[in-house]
DNA sequence: GGGCTCAGTGAATCGCAGT
DNA sequence: AACTGCGATTCACTGAGCC
């Protein structure tokens, strides 16, 4: 991109001070893997708001007020998104955070500029403020926008990960999860709240460990205290906060050199089957633990017969162990590894026993 | 407001045929009470969807939920909203219901119109479609957007009515409601679900017990079925509803001939029942309360490291905390919970205590 | 009738590595 | 870049049928 070299080194682990929008479009493309954003939307631009002719505003339809800060707000979303956007690698991903202020705003700015949305997410506070006056829903949640770069981008998924996070069930898009507060909640000098808006580690945690791996960059453009940062580094993830506020930086600072990276085995998370290598079936055969010849059987009673080049003939149909069983049951696919079995003692065992001996043996050897 | 006679008279508790947008604008502006509007998703499916046991999943692929872009959806949108905005009184409100499909689109375009936003409130699913490939967090709520006519503008809010019907706590902006299904899923002469997305009734008789009053007249402009219709009339409001398919109008007038005003008894067998899901082990890592590479141990001796996704390590096992207690004892089962003990001031305290914390802080919040 | 099993289903933007 | 073929993947609930 026109980029001097040197320029191209990511400064990790640090927090960069300035707009954010200048200080993104300073780091190299396509060099960031997850991109974690809680952008502001009390921007506090009422009064700075002046009509070109200094007309009065029409005093029917208040809303002249509300459409100049919109433009404003959403014009301010599509600068940083955009450059955001460019950092971002082809197989990054995206989240931002919002209430019912800004939310639509950055869904609707993140789809105009071809983001793929590939959930929402609620966070549900368990201790939400109450809505004191009672005109109103107590306002008990925050949106989360999960999105790759683009339709069919791939993206980090870490399904068995979340799934084992949430006692077996996969992992929905609600989330329960308590405000930041207690010893959690970073205090300044004063001892009040060092940041309004502080988030919950939490959040984070599930946002790191499910959509992200280990040795990731993550890039944070709307710092705060930086709890994104922290996170980030107890798991073992690579971050770049951005942040212009000099007080919160210092704060962040100091939280920073504090947190301690978990042990490199407890970072090590349940995958999935489809993170394991593959073996070919022939590799049985190959090796002796299924014969030529030798019968296998589906748990509904079906046949098929073992060759020697490690496909199956079945009534009718030959090919891969696959393709037989859909054929026998008429589906559109089959997992052939649990589909077959042979047998052992009168007892029929899933073939897939077998593809497992030959992956501990891998890992061994 | 300078209208004739005769035309302001409101086809009360019918339902329009046609294009909902010429039969709004052929109804009298500012006569209308309460919108509620669902719209089509605009959801964009590529390909054929399988369950695990090959079936085939019923995708929402009509022909009324197709559009060729984005440009044309939020056409398509900003010409019902401006319509519904005109039939609204100076007090009264809309709520529109949508996925992240659509939703940042319909309140963005709410808010470039000058409708106030007053909530989101997320639709959580008891019973929501898992996500078969393991590709995504299940996708388990469907959010409603609350909204006045403007800034300062009044609004019903029956806050004593839902705060009782919440057994005496105030309302959330998240609720807990299962899909419609069962008797209350209205069917077609062969059988098959009459219509795709068909809303349940306590969806309907939370927004209009809160937000109307009684003999309040409510439009549906995407009427379905008429679930909005049918809560009306049992809960003696008056109801508009404007349909395009013939059949799902006919549909509906049949439904409608059967409710009784008052008749609550469906919404009964409706509402949740389901408590509040159990707590997960990896919660309380997410949370900091136990960290990723802390140990722990059995009264009897045994010790297991945790690991950041919520899952255990011990001497050749890993799983959760049941399996690896399972496992460690040669028993069939274990209660993790109070197997697993953690160290404080050298006293194992058992896990439990912990899991114990959060559901007080659940029954708080 | 009660209790059990089994089959069915719900607004879904639902592969990916190797060649 | 397009093509080929392996092979991974589900939760809560309802209702019918059977014993």
């Amino acid at each position: 991109m026109g980029m001097m070299k040197g320029a191209a080194a990511l400064p990790l682990n640090a927090i960069l001070d300035g707009d954010c929008v200048e200080r993104m479009n300073a780091l190299p493309a396509n060099s960031i893997d997850l991109i974690f954003a809680d952008p502001p939307y009390n921007l506090q631009l009422r009064g700075d708001l002046h009509r070109p002719d200094n007309s009065k505003v029409d005093a029917v339809d208040d809303a002249w007020d509300q459409f100049d800060s919109l433009k404003i707000y959403d014009a301010f979303t599509r600068d940083w998104l955009a450059a955001a956007r460019r950092l971002l690698k082809p197989n990054g991903a995206i989240w931002v955070i919002g209430s019912y202020h800004n939310v639509f705003r950055l869904g609707a700015e993140l789809q105009n500029q071809g983001f793929w949305i590939l959930n929402d997410v609620v966070w549900r506070k368990s201790n939400p403020m109450p809505n004191f006056r009672g005109k109103r829903f107590t306002n008990a949640h925050e949106t989360l926008i999960w999105a790759s770069k683009g339709e069919g981008a791939k993206y980090t998924f870490n399904y068995e990960a979340l799934k084992a996070l949430n006692e077996g069930i996969q992992m929905r898009s609600d989330w329960m999860i308590p405000l930041c507060t207690g010893h959690e909640r970073l205090k300044d000098e004063a001892g009040d709240k060092a940041h309004p808006t502080q988030k919950p580690m939490a959040l984070l945690h599930r946002v790191l460990l499910g959509t992200t791996n280990p040795g990731d960059v993550v890039l944070d453009p709307f710092f705060g205290t930086g709890t994104t940062g922290a996170v980030a580094k107890m798991l073992g993830r690579e971050f770049i906060g951005i942040e212009r506020e000099e007080s919160y930086r210092r704060i962040a600072e100091k939280r920073l050199a504090k947190v301690r990276k978990f042990d490199r085995s407890a970072l090590e998370v349940t995958t999935s089957r489809r993170a394991e290598p593959r073996v070919a079936f022939g590799v049985l055969v190959e090796r002796g633990m299924l014969r030529p010849g030798e019968q296998l059987v589906s748990a509904r009673g079906a046949t098929a017969k073992v060759r020697a080049d490690g496909t199956l003939v079945g009534h009718d149909v030959k090919g891969s162990i696959h393709q037989v069983g859909a054929a026998i049951e008429g589906a559109p696919s089959c997992n052939g590894w649990t589909y077959w079995h042979f047998m052992r003692d009168g007892q029929p065992v899933p073939i897939d026993v077998l593809r497992q001996q030959i992956r501990a043996e891998m890992r061994e050897g």
